[in-house]
DNA sequence: GCTAGCTGCTTCGGAAATACTAGCGGCCTC
DNA sequence: GAGGCCGCTAGTATTTCCGAAGCAGCTAGC
């Protein structure tokens, strides 16, 4: 296959056509506020409740708690408690959740190209 | 650059540190109802008010007329009055817009291979 | 031992966002 | 004229998000 515009506009035509269901199942987890940027944040490596919460910045710690919650019943994401003492959780994307990493990049630098500085 | 897991790994990482500001502006955007969807649907072409709720499916008339004024103010999609008659509305997404599509894919891609069907 | 601070949540009341739906004016068809 | 389409808007109801207080568990310092 030529990688002409054309064709490659097409390609995308049709795969967003196709992935329709997919697209609307994604964006029930990616459309809920923080969500992404908790996956983001998580990309970084496996990370405690209250680092999570600060390299997130500005997420309330009980939207925090169900976005956690939600992602692990996904299978996006793991829970770890370390029974101590000190009792500690660590939470970590799973293979699922790293697989975002593609999107996130690309989202990352079409924000770069594309929207402007607040 | 060599192409290693090990530095794919640490570039996806170092990507994502560096891009926090990046993925906190694209979902300021994406990560609004509805939004990331309306994008993916408008990737077919531009499309009426109509048309386009019906086939996002399920968005409520006064959300989806939130969603296009900010699309259209952020510079990612325009509104388009042809006077008629009849008058009409059509919407069509920027270059801007446009750039969003190899995440989109990468997310349907995704979506595709470790989210669940409902 | 007490206090202060950290941890990871949970709970509650309120603010903000979304959903629902009736309605408007413009237009077309029967 | 009635009914249906269009693109919204406005008002109300419901859901989601938020902020902050509080809990239990733990540590460090006095």
């Amino acid at each position: 296959m030529t990688e002409s515009p054309e064709s490659h506009t097409a390609t995308v035509g049709e795969r967003c056509a196709r992935g329709d269901r997919g697209l609307v199942r994604a964006f029930s987890v990616l459309g809920k506020r923080w969500s992404g940027l908790v996956i983001g944040t998580l990309m970084n490596g496996p990370s405690g409740f209250r680092e999570l919460s600060r390299a997130v910045g500005g997420v309330s710690d009980s939207v925090l708690s169900d976005r956690l919650s939600e992602l692990c019943e996904l299978g996006l994401a793991t829970r770890r408690v370390e029974p101590g003492p000190p009792i500690s959780v660590t939470y970590e994307l799973t293979e699922a959740g790293y697989g975002l990493a593609p999107a996130l990049q690309e989202i990352a630098t079409w924000s770069d190209k594309f929207l402007v500085d607040d």
